[in-house]
DNA sequence: GGAGTAAGATAGTCAACCTATCTAATGGAG
DNA sequence: CTCCATTAGATAGGTTGACTATCTTACTCC
């Protein structure tokens, strides 16, 4: 073994192999000796990076997030905008959100606290990219803004996470389509209603403007 | 140690001492051995029962579950029956949910499937408890029936499961009038919409019907 | 009251976490 | 170009917890 990784290169390796690991063998039987093996490398080079299991298991999905950036879409509908971004999530999150939710909860039952890097909205950048959709729905006079609670506004990336998490797998596109247009749509558009406004966090995902 | 469990009552042990353990520890650090020690008694009892500590977790979720069967409530409106079931919800299963759902995890990235004890809505009965709660509020005039789809009728104990998985804590009471109010009641009670229909399973969990 | 059944004890194997200690490749300073 | 600090990578071992095997002993049922 003449060549020799190191640093930002050999870390990319360590979280890929680990991301391979875990999504092949779920979060349950994710191995620190497994990873080792994958990468090539050796215990201590992990664990001068990573104190524990738990550590290397967050620091992965974290760094599967940041290679997962979303486009904010702008497809002159609200309507085309939030399926896009729903299909995007479905298609690439799919299988992160699991292992994302069984990290999170083995985190939160051990500590008492949950990893801020997993779910903090405004670092994933994910508050603002929805809110660059619903704020040109709004200039455009597509929807009430005072309708916009931020419940509502996570309200269909929320039912898409839950189906998610509820089967395990992507969910079929006319899902997609039922929870817009029978569920989001009709509370976005019509007449009036009662509103509250309170913040709520996601865990969605990180995401960057759309190109020019 | 002269008096020796046997039966029934032993099996009650072991499930109330592993939930014990469930619940202080979760689900990662859900020890066979710490059972053992805490119900008193040897791992061959254990074994013998339950194979693995898969099963083990799996027959406990199933056993809490069994032990919070809720009622279906009558108060007379929609609105107050679906939020008493919430409220009901969100007091005796905010701590069951997360585990059962770590549980759900580490069993389906295990095997591929998933334990239907744990997700049947047919043998846990929710569906038919619920839907028990939107016979009678169509009986009463209050709602269209044609606004009833699954995924309506789900919609605020989906929300409020979503909560609970993304707090890993019991909702605020404001949070579930929120939900009633801002979300699932203006959608089941005024105009038309677009109609879809799909089977669409839950696993909050059993209940039985109101008495007298 | 005796026999079968199952509770419970004990000890051991194996896998995986994590640590300690060592060797050697690599990049940078001079 | 050479030396040195850094750190990749190898190896071996302590510890915990899953699971098995074997044995003794209480309890139940006939």
């Amino acid at each position: 073994m003449a060549e020799r990784r190191r640093g930002a290169a050999l870390e990319k390796a360590l979280l890929d192999a680990a991301w391979e690991e875990l999504s092949a063998q779920g979060y349950a039987r994710f191995t620190m000796d497994a990873v080792v093996k994958r990468a090539g490398t050796s215990p201590s080079v992990l664990y001068r990076r990573w104190s524990d299991r738990d550590e290397l298991a967050q620091a992965t999905i974290a760094h599967r997030l940041r290679e997962l950036i979303l486009d904010i879409p702008d497809t002159g509908s609200l309507r085309e905008d939030v399926l896009t971004l729903m299909r995007e999530i479905n298609a690439t999150r799919a299988e992160l959100i699991p292992t994302m939710f069984a990290q999170l909860a083995a985190h939160y039952q051990a500590t008492g606290t949950r990893p801020s890097d997993l779910t903090d909205p405004t670092a994933t950048g994910r508050k603002e990219a929805t809110d660059v959709i619903f704020d040109r729905a709004v200039e455009r006079g597509e929807v009430n803004p005072e309708h916009l609670t931020e419940r509502i506004k996570s309200l269909p990336f929320d039912l898409l996470r839950h189906e998610i998490l509820a089967t395990f797998a992507p969910a079929a596109d006319r899902t997609l389509q039922e929870i817009v247009d029978t569920i989001f749509l009709p509370l976005v558009t019509p007449g009036p209603g009662v509103i509250f406004a309170r913040p709520h966090g996601g865990w969605t995902g990180a995401m960057r403007p759309a190109g020019p």
